[in-house]
DNA sequence: TTTCTCGGACAGTCAAGCGC
DNA sequence: CGCTTGACTGTCCGAGAAAA
């Protein structure tokens, strides 16, 4: 990476990084493709479009919202939590002749070797894949259950605001199929995260499946 | 045991170069 | 002029160090 580091860090550390968390939940994304509990390929990395500064000092995983879950647990309001400043490319960088790759295709600086690019990828907006055996599905809160956290003001002018989003990622699955085989539930979310929320939270009924994403609005 | 630091792999962006 | 390529820059994983 190219940011100059600085000694002084923010001392804040990655809400996953404490080998105590319970490495079966995370409250936001990391991942964008779905790797079943069967495959051992890692999937993509999920990268915000622009980490806060704190994030980027620490070198530690931000997220969209304003502050940041990072920051929500080491009580960092909005006025810290301030987006990165982003570098103005360089221009007339000269280039030499390209190399010719054998086959065509779409962008394949990352496709080249592997399977082609397939209907796991969840789309730009980032819906994630809910279909039986997916490792990884999104939490079904209502936008009544959202009402119950404070609203994620936006930095876009004109833009309003929003809320965390939150996904939970499914333990590996025992051997033997059947739910009976299911280890009892995990946490559900990590005792900093309900320091910062606490309880009571009106509880989670399941809805029926009405497309390929949750219900969410 | 927990928290912090940071090297480097990975991912996204976008302008130069290419070919129709 | 649209597509491809690859340089450039940012994000953040994960391992080791330091602190409590």
């Amino acid at each position: 990476m190219a940011l100059p580091r600085q000694k002084n860090g923010d001392g804040i550390d990655d809400l996953s990084d404490s080998p105590t968390t319970d490495s079966s939940i995370n409250i936001y994304p990391r991942f964008s493709t779905v790797v079943s509990a069967s495959q051992s390929v890692r999937a993509k990395r999920m990268q915000v479009k622009n980490a806060c500064t704190k994030c980027q000092k620490a070198c530690k995983k931000c997220d969209p919202a304003r502050p940041c879950l990072r920051c929500v647990r080491y009580g960092f309001g909005v006025e810290e939590c301030l987006n990165s400043q982003r570098k103005e490319r360089r221009k007339g960088a000269k280039r030499g002749p390209y190399k010719k790759r054998n086959g065509r295709g779409k962008h394949t600086a990352h496709s080249d070797e592997g399977e082609p690019e397939s209907e796991s990828s969840p789309p730009p907006g980032g819906s994630y894949p809910t279909a039986p055996g997916a490792d990884l599905a999104p939490v079904a809160y209502t936008p009544t259950l959202y009402a119950q956290y404070p609203l994620v003001p936006s930095h876009t002018p004109g833009e309003s605001g929003y809320f965390h989003q939150f996904y939970l990622t499914i333990a590996p699955r025992q051997e033997s199929e059947g739910s009976a085989a299911y280890p009892p539930p995990p946490q559900l979310f990590p005792t900093t995260f309900l320091a910062a929320y606490p309880p009571p939270y009106p509880s989670y009924v399941p809805q029926a499946q009405t497309g390929p994403e949750g219900q969410m609005s």
